[in-house]
RNA sequence: GGCCUCGUGGCGGAGUGGCUACGCAGAGGACUGCAAAUCCUUGCACCCCGGUUCGAUUCCGGGCGAGGCCUCCA
């Protein structure tokens, strides 16, 4: 672990290329305050149990958490995700679910049951917990604030108790940027394509929600602008405001800072899917109220998940949660570690559509087997493999990361390199011209154990070094000692009887009774463990699935 | 209809104007009582048609195909 204030070595000579949604092109990533690298991504919308296309965005930008804490040092990121509590899907889902009761009492058990759950579920991911997870109804007053700079400023304006937000007040409004720069249409493109039914207070069919008012019953707040009637925030609004209360007051910027440039911060992400509108309003709303030309410098999104080759949905009956692929046999007819879903979904790069299949997951488990029968119980080192970290700086190509650890595992080029790069680091490399010591292929997977010191020494470090590289993506948090005594008490292993039975098998082998040796090897099967003879002659077991 | 993405070997999945991705599965070998595991070796590719180029899977144009957004959605 690094001490929270230590900027690493790397930091000086890593270059961070991110793939920018704004300009459609990876660019080189240069924070605004290197001190300070502030990271916004959409959370969830507390009504029902996380899907494992909600898990997408959750662990990529884990990583890209990570990648950042690694090149900024973990005392200088900021990254915050939000929940959603305040919402007409939770209203529907707590009036369903608890009829009974006042609304106000089921929506919060709603929420909080889900926002339970969403952090059980991102934990067994292997996800860090974000610097801030503001609630939307924790910010309502800055919600009402950013509203009424919105109308003095005149891109938004009452109707019937509503306040819209006007883009096309925005041409008016000087600095403002362009309505539609994030997703590359005009507002004339846009119409073309609306199938909406238009509002009857809206002027315009592209004006969007800011407040809208709460029935009797509906969760409410006090109105901006003079409405007398109690309100709730629209979906677009919590985020310009949890982004601001988060990321840039604390820093200097907001409502009452006149500096434009204040008003920025570093990366925002999200799926693809809230490109529009979702994110083009956040702009909108934001710079329209701060007087900034933009938002974010970076906005990144993460492709669409698809489930067996159909799009997820209730009704072709594919709808698949974080829960049920953890603690039910729904998905494959069997659990899933939270690790195994990690890896599969790191398999394909972030941008990317991806198929969500029971294969995929098998061969995730496959790999995280290997690895960590390579580890073994090896504690992270301070370096990593120097091309697992030009992947992922590469717009986090975890899947070129991936087959870098796959190389590290069998003790290739990546690991010499890895060598070559701890000399430098620690100032200690001799001459320049000095081949690196390649480690011995198969060295960290192979039975063999040579009493050369050396061999050892090599394989301890090859096991350190994949361990901490790993550790970049979210992987191998574990050594192999916990994970198998995970494993043990999941399946109910009596460890006890199955050494005697190998024990029992071993008489029978030293007598080359092979007959009955093959008898308790099968009963060891049915008990759900598969053995290894190794050359030693000494028998080694695990967990079969 | 408008905007956008993608099309790589049996499967998954990176990347590149000329040089091995990688993983799974397959084949051969070593080891083994037999297995398993492990190690070694290995076959298999860049949707179609034009163009640019000494050379294109990689750039440009067209075609075909798949998907997304424009409406709540990660």
């Amino acid at each position: 672990p690094r001490p929270q204030d230590e900027t690493p070595a790397e930091a000086t000579e890593a270059r961070l290329r991110l793939y920018n949604t704004l300009t459609r092109r990876k660019e080189d990533f240069a924070p605004i305050d290197p001190n300070a690298v502030r990271l916004y991504v959409c959370g969830p919308t507390v009504y029902d149990f996380a899907h494992i296309g909600n898990a997408r965005p959750v662990i990529v930008f884990d990583v890209l958490f990570r990648l950042l804490r690694h090149l900024y040092g973990a005392g200088h990121v900021i990254y915050t995700r939000n929940i959603t509590d305040v919402d007409d899907k939770i209203n529907a889902r707590a009036a369903q679910e608890f009829p009974a009761l006042p609304l106000n009492e089921a929506i919060a058990k709603v929420t909080e049951a889900t926002e339970r759950q969403f952090h059980e579920d991102v934990a067994a991911l292997g996800c860090l917990r974000p610097t801030h997870e503001p609630r939307a109804t924790q910010y309502i007053d800055q919600m009402r604030v950013m509203i009424e700079r919105l109308i003095a400023r005149g891109v938004a304006y009452v109707a019937e108790d509503h306040v819209l937000f006007s883009p096309n007040a925005m041409d008016a409004l000087p600095g403002a940027p362009r309505y539609g720069t994030l997703a590359h249409r005009s507002l004339d493109e846009m119409l073309a394509g609306a199938r909406v039914e238009v509002a009857p207070y809206k002027r315009d069919p592209m004006d969007f929600v800011l407040w809208k008012p709460s029935k009797r019953n509906e969760p409410g707040w006090p109105s901006p602008a003079g409405i007398g009637e109690l309100g709730r925030p629209g979906w677009h609004i919590e985020c310009s405001a949890m982004s601001m209360a988060t990321l840039l007051e604390p820093f200097g910027g907001g409502l009452s800072c006149d500096d434009r440039s204040r008003n920025v911060f570093d990366i925002h992400g999200g799926g693809i899917d809230l490109v529009f509108p979702h994110h083009e309003n956040e702009i909108a709303q934001s710079c329209c109220a701060f007087g900034s030309e933009r938002m974010a410098n970076v906005w990144m999104h993460n492709g669409f998940l698809q489930v067996e080759g159909e799009k997820m949905s209730k009704s072709l009956g594919n709808f698949v949660t974080i829960h049920e692929l953890l603690h039910t046999t729904t998905f494959g007819g069997r659990k899933w570690s939270g690790e195994v879903l990690r890896l599969a979904m790191l398999r394909t790069h972030y941008r990317q559509p991806i198929d969500w299949t029971v294969k995929a997951l098998e061969e995730a488990e496959a790999t995280l087997d290997r690895w960590y029968e390579a580890i073994g119980d090896a504690e992270p080192v301070s370096e990593i493999a120097p091309s697992v970290l030009d992947a992922l700086a590469d717009d986090l190509n975890t899947p070129a990361a991936l087959s870098e650890l796959h190389r590290l595992a069998r003790s290739e080029e990546a690991a010499s390199r890895g060598n070559r790069h701890r000399e430098e680091a620690e100032g200690r490399r001799g001459d320049p011209g000095e081949p690196p010591q390649p480690f011995t292929p198969g060295l960290l997977r192979s039975a063999r154990n040579d009493d050369d010191g050396s061999t050892e020494l090599q394989r301890a470090q090859v096991a350190q070094i994949l361990k901490t590289s790993a550790n970049l993506l979210g992987l191998l948090q574990q050594t192999r000692s916990e994970r198998q005594a995970t494993a043990l008490s999941e399946a109910k292993i009596d460890v006890t009887e199955i050494n005697a039975i190998i024990a029992e098998r071993a008489e029978a082998r030293a007598t080359r009774n092979w007959a009955e040796s093959d008898r308790l090897r099968d009963r060891l099967a049915a008990l759900g463990v598969a053995i290894k003879d190794n050359k030693d002659d000494v028998t080694t077991w695990e967990l079969k699935r």
